[in-house]
DNA sequence: TAAATAGTTAGAATGATTTTAAAGTATAAA
DNA sequence: TTTATACTTTAAAATCATTCTAACTATTTA
């Protein structure tokens, strides 16, 4: 009940009305100690597969992460093959992406260091940096 | 008609047979100076709008990119618009991302130095390392 | 040169995401 | 509270990028 209450808060504190499939969504996607990966087809699966509730529609699952991503609560990476991920770790962080499998994996934001960036053009300003190391195996 | 040898050279040594249609993506994107940045639906529009020659269908501007890519011609750019964007310098660099304008510009690789790298997980091997700079005005 | 094989093209199909429009729900105002 | 308003959800349809496949073309082999 109480987390209940707290993901409400988080909710219209970022400007959203806790509805059922949001906090519903909420729920799954932060309340959980490690960081995550999906899809949104994904999390469409996976939710609605456990039908405690109603089943929510794919159409609301598209609405409600790209509104947690507008409001910081999801980083969205892309791969390779197009295809977005969301990440439930939102801060700076950065990726190895496997060139043969195709799959990304989180790197701390502090082990990678950049020594010089250039300066942003003028009248713009830098949002953030995204370093990809892609990988490959030893011999092929 | 030089130029065209040069270009059916270049693809036959890529593995790739010279056809009209490869030819001639091959010389809108290689003859020119300076790096040009495209997405496969611009290239579709920028080659078919000038109608020199009959109509090139969206799917093959779709095969041919990718041909180019694998072959080392290419270098395939993925931005936070979700979208996949294609670079004539292929050479190691990177790229700021302006999010209003969705355009990218080139970052010289001597422009950005790492300080610190993680190692590669084990039995693998760092190919190259790939940074983009998004950046947005100063003001809203 | 004819037949077999391999590579290529483009329209059709697919899959992911967004839009639409109508019905429903949360919040604000009275 | 009740009503009004703005926001939200839904299912279906539309759209968009990309891939598939059948027909076609080029090259190789005999």
């Amino acid at each position: 009940m109480k987390n209940n209450l707290k993901i409400a808060d988080k909710l219209r504190s970022s400007g959203l009305r806790p509805t059922k499939q949001r906090v519903q969504i909420a729920e799954f996607l932060f309340e959980r100690e490690k960081t995550f990966h999906f899809t949104v087809e994904d999390l469409d699966k996976l939710i609605n597969s456990k039908n405690y509730n109603e089943r929510i529609s794919l159409a609301t699952f598209y609405n409600t992460v790209h509104a947690f991503k507008k409001a910081g609560h999801l980083k969205e990476i892309l791969t390779s093959n197009n295809k977005s991920y969301f990440d439930t770790h939102t801060g700076p962080h950065h990726h190895f992406f496997d060139l043969q499998s195709n799959k990304l994996t989180d790197i701390d934001s502090q082990e990678i260091k950049i020594k010089s960036i250039p300066s942003a053009p003028k009248g713009k300003s830098i949002k953030d940096v995204d370093v990809v190391i892609n990988i490959e195996s030893d011999y092929q």
